[in-house]
DNA sequence: GGCCAGGACACCA
DNA sequence: TGGTGTCATGGC
């Protein structure tokens, strides 16, 4: 497929998408310290059980970096029990807090005012951030242009039958940021728009046709 | 009762 | 490089 074709998809299913559903408001959280930490926390789980380890900290104050490196690795993993994978998230939370603190001194000042790239390869270093993790750090977080391909993200394209050459994370993350402006709204929106679509379809049956929200998918996408 | 969520890592061939 | 097991709660 040619590359102004593609363009022309990805720019019309967003305009589809946000038509049909509005802002999302992403990321959900009050301070860019909160997105990192629900970013970690968020990875395979629901994000309503997110929201309750996310308050969890609140309470306990511990929603700061100094909190997570002096809390106890059991009683964080107690605090955020709700979301899942606690012990491995614990240990996420407090290798982040570690690292953030020896190279930024806590600052996010200072975090972002890393080029986008390098970060990304330091990030990538710390223990529990991979690339999506990465990526909703810097999107949300940092306010960079950078895309954030998810699950749902590769389900729906395949779906409405755009494929990048190279099945990968940074295949599809090549396929939107070859084809579309570097501008942040409209990563953030664009990736938040394809969470709420990802929710509401089915996930069991590729097929379209037979599930009837999926029905409503193509419908709605003219696929 | 089973499936799966806004993944990442360790280990293996 | 790619495939598989592991980590684990809560909602439907």
């Amino acid at each position: 497929m040619d590359r102004l074709k593609t363009s022309r998809i990805l720019k019309d299913i967003y305009r589809r998408l946000f038509a049909s559903y509005g802002p999302q408001h992403w990321w959900p959280a009050e301070t860019p310290f909160e997105v990192i930490t629900g970013a970690i926390l968020t990875q395979s789980a629901a994000w309503t059980n997110v929201e309750k380890a996310i308050q969890n900290l609140k309470q306990a104050k511990a929603l700061n970096p100094d909190a997570l490196r002096r809390i106890p690795q059991d009683k964080l993993a107690k605090l955020i029990h709700t979301c899942g994978y606690f012990n491995a998230k614990a240990r996420k939370l407090k290798a982040f807090a570690e690292w953030f603190g020896e190279g930024y001194g806590d600052s996010l000042e200072r975090l972002f005012a890393v080029e986008t790239n390098p970060l990304r390869e330091k990030l990538l270093r710390v223990h529990g951030i991979g690339e999506e993790t990465a990526d909703s750090i810097l999107l949300y977080a940092g306010n960079k242009p950078v895309f954030v391909i998810d699950a749902y993200t590769r389900r729906i394209m395949d779906r409405v039958g755009l494929k990048p050459t190279k099945d990968s994370y940074g295949g599809w993350q090549k396929l939107f940021m070859d084809n579309l402006d570097a501008d942040v709204k409209l990563f953030n929106e664009y990736h938040a728009l394809l969470v709420t679509l990802g929710k509401n379809i089915c996930k069991t049956r590729p097929q379209c046709g037979q599930c009837p929200l999926n029905t409503d998918i193509c419908r709605h996408l003219h696929v």
